[in-house]
DNA sequence: AATGATACTCGGC
DNA sequence: TTACGGCCGAGTATCATT
């Protein structure tokens, strides 16, 4: 088995939220800048969404609780702001239509990443490729003054690593014939899809690294992880990753929120829902889809997730079916379930349906 | 046997 | 006395329906 000649770029922004805020507040570069997401419980109630990397020398990190941050801060001189993503989204659209225009396979990722391939774009010269990243990059700076690191790489498995290993600010080059030493050594947890949990299974198996994983016989990982997933740590650890670039298309569109409360009460819970309702149906209007599925989650006050759905006969566009559904889904849940009390709850739409023409099921089906 | 629904875990940002 | 966001997708197991 060849790998096919690819060129690959993963493009990476550092930090982004925090960067974005430091654009703003030059006077705090150099200094802990920690992106919070608050609850609004309590006043400091909350999580880290991003930090730069002075707060992160302090241990402050993404996801830990900005108490625990603020606490990590002591005296220290910082910034600690509102997650604000439309001015996020702003400075993250003018750098997508940058990298869009190098290349006609292009995937944004998520807000501060993507992927391209170049192989046409430079026709399979590495060195090229070395070099419009390097124009890429200076663009970017120029464009927006933000800084991002590039992976190149012959596939996004390995491109995504080795942009990982140029952060911050870096550029890091990996050649077919590179692979092999390139991930050598690398921590498990450092391939795209294993986390903290994965990572813990495999150190049980006495895997530690990369190179170890390799050494795990495939029907060894694929009766410890499935068939899907231990066939992907196989060819991972050996580097290779044949999947195109390809857009995910979104099939859920969902919203959750903490309770000013904790609470099991259905009307209070339901109440809350609504407030995010409107979210939701302007999503689903915009981008003129239906939906099938109704589904809620539960998050308990040990942190806990819960999930509850129920699938439709119909499609449907309307949002206040959802919310009823979203209701008898409560009621039934809570009954099940007499000591879970909820801390954050959620509603998501999902089995998403193309809308045709411009009115919706329910004006069709009012007309008569 | 195939498909769909549901509940859950994991992972990434 | 601490003390925890809000999204999203992939995948697995299990059960029900056909």
């Amino acid at each position: 088995m060849t790998q096919p000649e690819r060129i690959v770029i993963a493009v990476d922004m550092d930090y982004f939220y925090a960067q974005c805020e430091e654009l703003r507040h030059p006077e705090y570069s150099g200094k802990p800048i920690i992106v919070g997401m608050f609850s609004g419980r309590t006043e400091i109630s909350g999580a880290v969404a991003t930090s730069n990397y002075p707060a992160r020398k302090l241990g402050i990190r993404s996801g830990i609780p900005l108490a625990t941050a603020k606490q990590l801060l002591k005296d220290t001189d910082h910034l600690l702001v509102k997650a604000d993503f439309e001015y996020y989204e702003s400075i993250s659209q003018k750098i997508m239509n940058i990298l869009k225009g190098y290349s006609e396979k292009f995937v944004q990722e998520s807000i501060d990443e993507a992927f391209l391939d170049i192989t046409n774009a430079v026709r399979g010269d590495y060195n090229r490729a070395a070099e419009l990243a390097t124009e890429i990059k200076d663009r970017i700076m120029k464009e927006t003054g933000i800084r991002c690191s590039v992976g190149i790489a012959p596939n996004k498995l390995v491109a995504k690593m080795a942009c990982d290993a140029a952060k911050p600010n870096g550029l890091v080059v990996v050649r077919p014939d590179n692979v092999q030493s390139f991930l050598e050594g690398k921590p498990v947890d450092s391939i795209l899809g294993i986390g903290g949990k994965t990572a813990e299974r495999l150190k049980q198996l006495g895997v530690t690294t990369v190179d170890q994983l390799a050494k795990l016989p495939l029907h060894r990982l694929q009766a410890e992880f499935g068939n899907k997933l231990g066939l992907y740590y196989y060819l991972a650890a050996r580097g290779i990753d044949e999947e195109p670039l390809h857009e995910k298309e979104q099939d859920q569109i969902g919203r959750m929120l903490t309770l000013k409360q904790d609470s099991r009460d259905v009307n209070y819970i339901t109440e809350a829902l609504s407030s995010i309702l409107p979210d939701i149906e302007k999503d689903l209007e915009r981008r003129r889809l239906a939906y099938k599925t109704v589904s809620i989650v539960v998050i308990d006050t040990s942190l806990k997730q819960h999930t509850r759905a129920r699938t439709l006969k119909t499609i449907e566009t309307n949002c206040s079916v959802a919310i009823e559904i979203a209701k008898g889904l409560l009621e039934s849940f809570f009954s099940q379930q007499p000591d879970t009390v909820a801390r954050r709850v959620g509603i998501t739409l999902s089995s998403l349906a193309k809308v045709e023409g411009q009115k919706n099921i329910t004006e069709f089906f009012n007309q008569g």
